[in-house]
DNA sequence: CTGAAAGCGCTTACAG
DNA sequence: CTGAAAGCGCTTACAG
């Protein structure tokens, strides 16, 4: 059971190999009928093209690399399967790499990739998509790149994201809308743009609403489970605790769940929590998490969506900014009387 | 900035590309000053060989699939990593791909991936490592593979796997030795073997310890979320309810602990609940999952393992069994008196 | 609208 | 121990 060559299905189609390339391409100049014979002894032949082959000979692999570094499970998967799902619509394969280093060292590995694999562009994730090494190097090899959630806006390079500050702002503003006046806040992981932007959402509604912005009731997290326990257990056990806890993502609002189950304090009568993203977890803690729709599937979706488009036209870089959505579930609700 | 290639080596070291070829794959019959010689030039160049290339020319392409159906994200990412950690080593690298379809129409699937990647072997994880239709069609295209978590032993491809139904048993005992009598258990995806592997254990304890198995206690749900939540409520309503509940995955068992909540039943004081897999969510939920540490980063790893040497050596494939570890946490305890 | 030739960057098979 | 030639399966650039 060798495999099929564009021979064979030259032979079976009775033409010579660039009809059967130009077919398979799409390429304009061929009769309609010679198409036919060609698409028909590729079925017939169950012919699959090489991608090395293409790859080699043409300027294109048809293959585009998803690099990232070191995300939650939940919020991986789905921009991996929100890539693949676009990736698949144009016959392009996926390459998933999980990125190693920072600074110099992260470009290497990226480059690597790319010169191995012979990617024709890639979706570049946060945080990686906040490395000026990385996208400068990027720039200079002229390889396309969209970047989700970026921090640069004004770079030319195409991206996606959403309005993290907005969201924040929003989500502070359904506690503030409740009654709570003391609220506490778990910042994101340093290195995430997201996280700054959350917490000035989170600053902007407490102006608006002429809340006293008090830096006892903000700790800093990194996006983890544990980093949100560690600051819920901080936050409750403060003197003057806060009513109500919005977290910067879901993992570390599950935390912050625990370590008011830990303190037998009730969710939400006593406490509201807040998380963000909507991931899985949102949905399977006790009580259900109040948080954020981050479309994360739908980012890496428009993001190879924009890179696919600007390899084909190699148009001037579009960028797609995606709507967010609070999702209230039953972790948040009026404070005790 | 284009790309170096071997010609580029060969030129700066001063030999033909044929020596550089054999430095770069480790060939024998090399000085070892030419080879130190051609290693310089490469650093120097930063030359990366090109996968097409080599795929094309050679027989081999460096490149691994890892192929699955549509695991949970926590189970799904610590497959992809344990492989890719192993690919690593080595220089190949992997392509993960998520398959569509069942029988026919999956095997067709996996064989476009491997006819278009060129791909030298396969991981093949649950269920996929259960489809007869693809083993089959695997054994017929000669290509090595190796499954993780099988269901036929007897087949001649190598696989690793660990031992479900004694881990079932060992956590049913837990709850036997807690002093639960009546116990309920829920039953993981049809399709996957390890369901019915781990049904077998939980019987088995029974059995030993002589109680009564009661097919009103046993419901059927599908490794997600939502069928533990349900059948959680189905059995936590019943007339004479079970103390304890076994669910076949973490997933299922957070929904059982969703039921209880809603319920108004302490956790683990008027109900144990247990799960299996030990995924980020048995540390994250409220109580934490007393499971089964199921070692899937390590089965993905050792997978890649066996691939790798079966490739090398065409050797007579082999197998691994991986232990797993009984994980107790706050989720269970004695029954109420 | 269709095709014959050259070449992508490597490895294989062979020669020395 | 080292190298010159042929070829992997496609696409590019060109010719008709």
């Amino acid at each position: 059971m060798t495999r099929k060559t564009i021979h064979d299905v030259a032979r079976a189609a009775g033409v010579a190999i660039k009809t059967v390339s130009r077919v398979l391409n799409d390429e304009p100049n061929v009769r309609p009928e010679t198409r036919a014979r060609v698409l028909a002894a590729a079925e017939m032949l169950q012919f699959q093209p090489s991608l090395s082959a293409r790859s080699l000979a043409g300027r294109r692999s048809y293959l585009i690399g998803l690099v990232y570094e070191n995300p939650s499970a939940n919020y991986l998967v789905e921009l991996q399967h929100g890539a693949m799902a676009r990736c698949r619509q144009e016959k392009f394969r996926l390459f998933v790499h999980q990125c190693s280093g920072r600074g110099e060292e992260l470009t290497r590995d990226v480059i690597g990739l790319i010169d191995q694999t012979h990617v024709d562009g890639l979706v570049v994730s946060p945080p990686l998509s906040e490395s000026a090494h990385l996208i400068e190097a990027l720039d200079q090899r002229g390889l396309p790149f969209v970047r989700i959630a970026p921090n640069d806006l004004k770079h030319v390079s195409p991206y996606v994201d959403m309005d993290d500050e907005g969201a924040a702002r929003e989500m502070t503003e359904h506690l503030i809308e409740c009654g709570h006046r003391r609220i506490g806040f778990i910042i994101g992981h340093p290195n995430h743009f997201a996280s700054s932007l959350r917490l000035r959402g989170f600053r902007a509604a407490l102006e608006r609403h002429q809340i006293a912005f008090d830096p006892a009731c903000v700790k800093q997290g990194y996006f983890v489970f544990e980093s949100g326990l560690e600051a819920g257990r901080e936050l409750l056990t403060l003197p003057d605790p806060p009513t109500a806890v919005f977290a910067s993502n879901d993992d570390m609002a599950a935390g912050v769940l625990l370590a008011a189950h830990e303190l037998a304090i009730p969710v939400p009568q006593r406490l509201s929590v807040a998380g963000f993203d909507d991931t899985y977890i949102a949905r399977i803690v006790w009580p259900r998490l109040t948080t954020v729709h981050q479309p994360s599937y739908d980012l890496a979706f428009s993001a190879t969506d924009l890179l696919l488009q600007s390899l084909k036209s190699g148009d001037a870089p579009k960028t797609a900014r995606l709507p967010y959505k609070l999702i209230r579930r039953e972790s948040t609700a009026p404070p005790a009387p």
